[in-house]
DNA sequence: CTGAAAGCGCTTACAG
DNA sequence: CTGAAAGCGCTTACAG
């Protein structure tokens, strides 16, 4: 990006060199192919690209931002990049927008609405095109302002009303999970629930316990708790307390599972022997757990992909809808299977 | 960011709502504060100050990256963003940078030469101030290449000679790993020691080595894997299909020391009671296991603030110097300790 | 204390 | 087929 003489390779640097002006220089580079209008002839075009490429020019974004009003920007907010869902998620959000030459930046919102808001302003004075939350909540109404303020987004992972979204189906992998158990014979079941204000934790629980209700095999306890290993660990804890303790218990996260399969070994249980535990999403983790832990197995990557790919649509003034993908259930020696 | 006409809020909408030229109000905005020479007279300056808050001016980053040169935006690599300790270690750098008005934009590498060459290419065109390399190679002249072009970076978590670097003193952590299980009794040891173009691999595994060597303890059997679970699981298999099988297991990453966990429990062999297995780095999983884990903790956020800091001081023109930060044994029941 | 000018690199509608 | 101009929003050295 630095031509013979030092100075950075601009398309005055190259339209000097040919002896040509700025201008066609520009609409050369800048021309789709085979769009019937030429933007100069063959001659003229190749030795504007062989120099190009020789140079390695790349087009300054200040200077097409500026102009073009487009940063090719997105933004991406999520509770925490260290949570691995949330990382594999972005990971297929950010694939899918090199392929698109954009860029993305991320920013942690730790699920708090002060920083949500204050991320979503840097964000914004970046002049990103579009915004990506991975982070929405049931509860809150920030993103009807953002809306109504024109600003352009989609949301991952977690839906809500009104907005377009590409989530798992969780209903279903919550149903998927009931089915399992239940096949498996336990009537006495417990789900650690997660966060109300999370649609995730709201779905899949929610279709869980409708299966067990649409089967008469009663209702299962439904306890509260954050998504992570200790959050999981607590809850199973106050489970395994009961006077009748369940004999499964279905956590809405791998790693709140983890946590179960902590607290069944404290109190002598055998995962997979003595109780049944499983989680959601099938983080690489379960497969390669010490008792590899039964999931519901969901694609992440995809999901990602799809955000970005529904983002752009919309960037683009189409109407778009959101996007529910199906989820499968994988069981291992945590339930007994596998 | 829009003003009441539905105009974007800039400079000169400010400038012409006032009365006033452009120049003074960038200059009134722009002003380090108590620098002797005042931007415009108090009032003035006041009365900008008092409008742009209320319209949420902020200023275009393509006009003053395109005026200044500069992009206010530094670039990230890793091998991958959902790997947890990287995760975490970018945290910290993304804290950092926001304290200081900077942006991160982050990129997977996959440990992969061409990505990185390609990744680090994109990110350059984007016009990033800098860059912190997170997947720095022993094998690799990439970085002396860039080092000679004028690109300014630091490396972060994986040292490499010649180039400014922030890391845990892993020397350090692996000794500390072996006087742990050394105190223990083990002498049939074996060291799980993820892959020999990394820094931290070798690093950790010569300090472990060495402090056996000193303590006149013989040689542990040294083995290669990925840094995943999957890796870590195949190395502690191998290990523990030896006709003289270690009674510990030291793995140079968490991960791998959760595969070599399942290892020995596929084994008959329970951790803490018939093995020791310890890890590395003691990511927030360590202490939630069934069987909690001994680890050697690093502390990854403050490793992350601390790169970030290094390429500022450097961007600034300083002569900067690597920092190695202590790491601290965690005993826990992994070992048959905690 | 404030204004005016120049120019960073780019794209685009227009002229010839 | 190619050139010339305008202008996106900003900062900065200079003039008055």
């Amino acid at each position: 990006m630095v031509d013979r003489k030092g100075g950075p390779v601009t398309l005055r640097s190259i339209a000097d060199q040919l002896g040509l002006h700025v201008s066609t220089v520009s609409r050369v580079l800048n021309g789709r192919d085979g769009d019937g209008v030429r933007a100069a002839s063959g001659d003229t075009a190749t030795r504007i690209r062989r120099l190009a490429a020789e140079l390695g020019y790349r087009p300054d974004p200040h200077g097409r931002g500026l102009r073009t009003g487009r940063s090719e920007l997105v933004g991406v907010l999520v509770p925490r990049l260290s949570d691995l869902v949330l990382a594999m998620i972005y990971e297929g959000i950010d694939e899918a927008a090199g392929e698109l030459g954009l860029t993305t930046i991320t920013a942690n919102t730790l699920d708090d609405e002060q920083v949500r808001r204050q991320r979503t302003r840097m964000l914004l004075a970046r002049r990103v095109d579009g915004l990506i939350f991975g982070d929405a909540r049931l509860d809150s109404g920030f993103l009807d302002e953002l809306a109504a303020d024109g600003v352009r987004f989609v949301l991952v992972n977690r839906r809500a009303d009104g907005h377009p979204s590409v989530t798992p189906d969780d209903r279903l992998g919550g149903r998927l999970a009931a089915e399992h158990l239940l096949g498996l014979g336990h009537t006495r079941v417990a789900v650690i629930g997660g966060e109300p204000f999370a649609s995730t934790a709201v779905d899949r629980t929610a279709g869980f316990v409708e299966y067990y209700r649409e089967h008469g095999a009663g209702d299962p306890v439904v306890l509260r708790s954050p998504f992570d290993t200790a959050g999981g660990r607590a809850a199973a804890e106050q489970a395994l307390r009961r006077p009748d303790p369940p004999t499964a218990i279905f956590a809405v996260n791998d790693f709140a599972a983890i946590g179960a399969l902590g607290a069944a070994r404290d109190h002598g249980l055998q995962a997979g022997a003595d109780i049944a535990i499983m989680g959601y999403n099938d983080t690489p983790l379960a497969a390669e757990l010490p008792i590899p832990l039964t999931s519901v197995a969901v694609p992440m990557h995809e999901i990602g992909r799809r955000a970005l790919e529904l983002l752009t649509r919309s960037l683009a003034g189409e109407e778009v809808r959101s996007q529910r993908l199906a989820p499968t259930l994988v069981a291992r020696a945590s339930t007994g299977a596998g």
